[in-house]
Parts: structure tokens; sequence; C-alpha cells
DNA sequence: TTGTATGCGTTATCAG
DNA sequence: CTGATAACGCATACAA
């Protein structure tokens, strides 16, 4: 080496070509040395290693590689809003969690992909990107054309928490019965005035109460579902949309809802803990106490911040095994099987922040 | 199609020489469609777009293309723990935010990794996937045995936040300064007795009072930098390192700071936005109020929620800028130019957490 | 256990 | 504007 390693001749990267040759072995012996397929004697191994560090050969060329083995070891997981947006929900951070998890387990690495109509022409998409399969968090609206580029693609697609249409298995919660089962609980406490809050109704994030008809034209399988289950017990309730799943959209919402003292809830069902949160906080602002002059009752089941020594009554759903079926899914569906959709199921969790209506006698 | 589309032959898919083929056009020709690099006659360039569609092919195999271009349009990330709890730092998916954007614009996608000694064996790595050059997000202790493993590649590597040896460009923040800043505010508001609640000195996430031992250990930059510039002006400040940048953490080590009423500080200077939220949180417990018994100073200039009406005195960090140059560094290296080290600045907020010592007359 | 021969699907180059 | 040709670097089937 001289003083300088970098002037030399531009001379190109060893492969492994080269480092056969210098180790007066075949080829596929040197790859096989660096792949472990097959037997190699000892003595064998060892020169064509020490051969490959004094040229510098770091080992196959992972695009080569990729080529001839006809999978890159990559899986897309496609989110639709901004990243900063995506990882604010702990919901999704955790099933990014235990996909990661799941994929890695299986040999494969995340890209991670947004669904943005407008990004630099020459970046990765689903379309285009070396992967082997795709993973979509979300899937309503656009992202459903951005789909179809996979499925032409003939790669296989797993979804989470969206319908992807038909052949496309899905991994889900039974947020109907998880949100009929609340209602139940808040009913059995005399509920009759309740107040929903719900996640957004579409990418669009209006804010405020709902109409019939903005109701009927909820694109987002999650508040839909949430909404049914609330609904079919009580038919009746306010329903107000949130922005997003966020503590302060939850406290609009809940000034919203303790705005009329004359005609206020007596509990209020969020369609998140965070919603649920910020409900509770802007019920404390309207003087209210929670549980006994309002109760509040959230759903995921996260640990959140800022509660106080509240604890939530929610709907604790596994966020992380959601991730982790997602990626043996993906495995699945690479190794040529069937993969069905998985539901599952949430659990109820009583906390202190539900109790009796006012006046009730149980 | 019959009735089972996918029973038929398993056919291969179409390749591009198909298309070409069946189009009655050279391979080159029927590439140069797709690619756009060179002029098309427009009737040429219809009826290959028609015979490609026809065929069900959907633009060239990335794998080929990568490996003919020597480039795969992937970058990886680097992060050294858990996603779940990388995400959980505001600044660091702030980071993510910037980063993303950045190399989008650069056409690359992002792959995201997380520096696990004991992965699954085939499963990407630094050292294995197919990339064009890697960001580390921090860099400690493993993390620089790995790194080792691309620069033996002879890819362009960046990194945030960290120390990664000679020649890898880094995206820092003026810690000291942006930390001794923080002290000489406190000092002319009359404080002397300063607690400082640190974020963890390296991988181990151990709680409670620093002995000058393990202030000398410190192996994360972030944490040293930042408590060098405090204690630039505060030789004699408490120090207590706190277990991560979360809120909870925040409360621990504020209640063991606030612990004895007869030596507690007048000020507290935490070295995260989250932290110092978490120590209002226990001075409030402690039935101290902010800022008139205790002050409290944070660190990153984040939104925090549960911070009530209080807005933190802080360095507000520039996160999203910071990965967006890291993806211009990125962009520079790949080009084949230099990079230099881009130090950013933090600005000093005053907020409404911090005030005179008690009985200091300015 | 090792070597030989092919082709994975593209795209850059250069000549027409 | 289009076509012929030659790599890109590797892993596998098969033969020895």
């Amino acid at each position: 080496m001289s003083s300088d390693p970098d002037a030399g001749a531009p001379r190109r990267r060893a492969t492994i070509a080269d480092v056969a040759r210098a180790a007066g072995v075949s080829p596929s012996t040197a790859s096989v040395v660096f792949s472990g397929k097959a037997p190699v004697a000892e003595r064998t191994r060892e020169r064509v290693l020490a051969v490959a560090a004094d040229l510098g050969y770091t080992g196959p060329d992972p695009r080569a590689a990729s080529l001839r083995r006809g999978r890159s070891g990559i899986v897309a997981v496609t989110v639709e809003e901004h990243l900063r947006t995506a990882f604010l929900d702990p919901i999704k951070t955790a099933t990014m969690d235990g996909l990661t998890d799941g994929l890695a387990a299986l040999g494969a690495g995340v890209l991670l992909l947004r669904d943005d109509p407008d990004a630099a022409p020459d970046a990765p998409t689903l379309a285009t990107a070396p992967i082997d399969a795709a993973v979509l968090i979300g899937c309503s609206g656009r992202m459903r054309e951005t789909l179809q580029a996979v499925r032409n693609r003939g790669l296989p697609v797993v979804v989470i928490e969206g319908d992807a249409g038909e052949g496309v298995p899905r991994i889900e919660l039974d947020n109907v019965e998880a949100a009929a089962q609340i209602a139940h609980h808040l009913r059995a406490l005399g509920h009759r005035d309740i107040g929903v809050v719900t996640l957004s109704f579409d990418g669009e994030r209006v804010r405020g109460d709902a109409t019939p008809e903005r109701i009927a034209g909820i694109t987002t399988p999650v508040t839909k579902d949430r909404l049914d289950g609330t609904l079919s017990v009580f038919p009746d309730a306010r329903v107000v949309s949130a922005g997003g799943s966020f503590i302060d959209e939850g406290v609009l919402a809940g000034r919203l809802l303790f705005a009329d003292p004359e005609h206020r809830p007596t509990a209020v069902i969020a369609q998140s803990d965070l919603l649920a949160a910020g409900v509770i906080r802007a019920a404390e602002e309207a003087g209210l106490r929670v549980p006994e002059d309002v109760s509040v009752a959230g759903f995921d089941g996260i640990a959140v911040d800022g509660l106080g020594d509240h604890i939530l009554t929610t709907a604790v759903q596994p966020a992380v095994e959601k991730g982790r079926a997602a990626g043996d899914a993906v495995a699945r569906l690479l190794a040529g099987e069937p993969a069905a959709s998985i539901s599952f199921t949430c659990a109820f969790r009583e906390g202190t922040t539900t109790g009796p209506a006012p006046g009730f006698v149980g």
C-alpha cells in the first residue's frame, strides 16, 4: 500500500471470479465458500477466504446475486401518510415493529415506501422497486391503484387494516365486535347519551359533527367498523369526527361535545386511546370529573403519556402480533403457499375512566 | 382466460426481449422506450407499449436493471435501537422524515435496517444488502464494527449524531454551545444549584446519580456534548442519568432531584424536552411551582403533549433539516463529490418554564 | 469434493 | 432514430 490507497488506478472491484482464479479454484467452488450451500474442503475454504481478504473482496455482489436468485430479500412496507405522521401513531409503530421482526426472521429487509403521488420520477415505487413482496399498512383510495402495479408484477401482497380487494390476505381486528363490547359496557352502566369521537373518515381529516351522509361515505374501514359496532348499540349517538389520532384532536372534539352543558353526553367513546386522552383533558377543562360526571372509553390499549392516574377503559389490540402475522403471511406467500386473512381479537379492559351514568342505580 | 387463470402453464414472465421480438424492434429500442434515455419515434413507442401491455410486461426487472446499472436506488438507514424505541423519539422521526424526503428527491428509497447482532443469518445487513449508500443514525460501540463492512464495500456513508471515524461526513448539532447557552441563561437568572438530567450514557440505560467515573465513561456523543456544555458553566451541577428520552424517565429523575427538600436544585436542565416534561410533572407532584420554585429547561424544541400551558425553555434543533442534509450529503457522495461534515445550530427559545432563582434580585 | 457451462434480464456503447 | 453486441457478477445443474 502506498501512502494514498485511493490514488492508484481505479481498478474495478474484485469479483468472485477473480478470487477463484487467484485461489486456483473454480468460480463455483468460490461461490460455495461464501454461500455455504455445499460442503467445501477446509483447506480450500481457507485458501479462498485468504485470497478474498487479500483482494479486498467482501462477498458476493447483492445485485448480481438477486438477479440470479430471482429474489432481492427486500419487502416493501407502504404507509399512506407522511412518515412523521405514520410514526406518530403508536399502533403503527408497534405493528411496524412486529413486522420488521417477522420479516427479519424470514431473512428479508424492509423498504420503507410512502404512497406519494408526486414523488421524484425515478424514486422507487411499488411498481419499480426491487422487492419480493409488499405489505400495505392501510389501503384506501389512491393506494388501491398503486396496489394494482404490484399485483401486475405478480408479487405477493398483504394488507394490514385495509381492504385491498379479492385475493389479498388481510390482517385485521374484530373492530365491530370490540367497539360493540365497549358500548355494551357503557350501556350496562346506564349511559344513554353517548358521544362518539371517530378517527378520520377518509384522507380528508375533516373535524366536527358528522351528518348521516358523511357517515355513509366513510372510506376508512377501521373508522367505519368501529363506528358500526358502536351504533349497533347506540344508534342515536352523537358522532364527531376528529382530524386524526392525536391528543390534541381529542381535546377539540371533546370541547365540541361538552360545549353545551344542557345537552352533553354522559359517556364518550373515542376510537383511539390518544383521542380518549384528549377528551378526558377537555372534560377536565370543562370542570367535569371522569368518570363521575362523564365516562370516557378509548380503543387500542397503548400506553398514553399525560393521562395522569387514570387507567383508560379500552379495547386492547395485539398490535405487534398483527405485524408479525403479516410477516408470516408474506413468508407463506413467498413459499408459494396460500395465506388466509387473519382477524385478531381485542381484549376488553375495564379501567377507571368509565363508571355508572350520573343518577344511575345499577 | 379460463376459469382459473393460474392453472395454466407456468410460463415465465415476459422479458423486454420478448416484447422487442413481438414488436419487431431490437431489445435496445424497447429498453429505451421504457427508460426514456433516448428519443424514440412515436409510432414505434406506441407499438412497443401496446405489445408490452398485451404480454403483461410491466417494465424492466429492477434486479437486472440494478445489476446492469451498478445502482440499486436504495439507501440503508440504520438505527441502533429497536424500531419501536427509535420511533418513540420525536427527533429521530423528524430526522427520518427529512431524510426520506431528501433521498426521495435523489431518487432513492430507504431500506430500514436495525443494527441487530443476532438477526437471522440471511437477513440483509449493511454488509450484504443491495444498497448504494448508508446513513447511520447514531453510531456507538457495536455499530462502528458494522460500519467497517460498508466502508469495505466502498459505499458512501453519512452519520447523523455520531462519530464514525475519519472520512465519514457527520451531520451534527452544536450541542456543546447550545447547552452552554441554556446554562448561561439560568446563571443570569441567579441560579446556582443546578440539577442535570441526561440522556443515556451508553447503551446501558442506567438510571440515577452519576459518579465522575461514569461521566468520564460516556460513549454517546450527544449526551457527552450537552453535558460538557452544561458543566462548563456549572461545574458542580448534580448529574442524574435517565434511562432514555421519555416523559416517564424524566419523572423518575425529577423525583430523585426533588426528594430532599433541603438540598434541591433551583433549576433543572434536562437533555431533552420529553425529559423536561417529566421533570416538570415531578416538580408539580412535589408541590413545587414552575418556574417560581424551580426552573426547568429542555432540549430539542419539539411539541410535547401533556405539558399543559407551559412553554418550555429549550434549544430548538433543526431536526428535519438534519435529515435532509444527510440526504444531500449522500447525493454528493454518490456523484463522486466530497461531502463535508455539517454542524447545525440550535436556536435558544426562552419559554415560561424558567425564571429568576428564588430570592434573586436581578 | 470440484469444475464447466449457461443464463438470469438489462442497458451502455457504438455503428448505422 | 434504430439495431447488434457485449458485458454486469453470480449461482446453479450437471458432469467429472
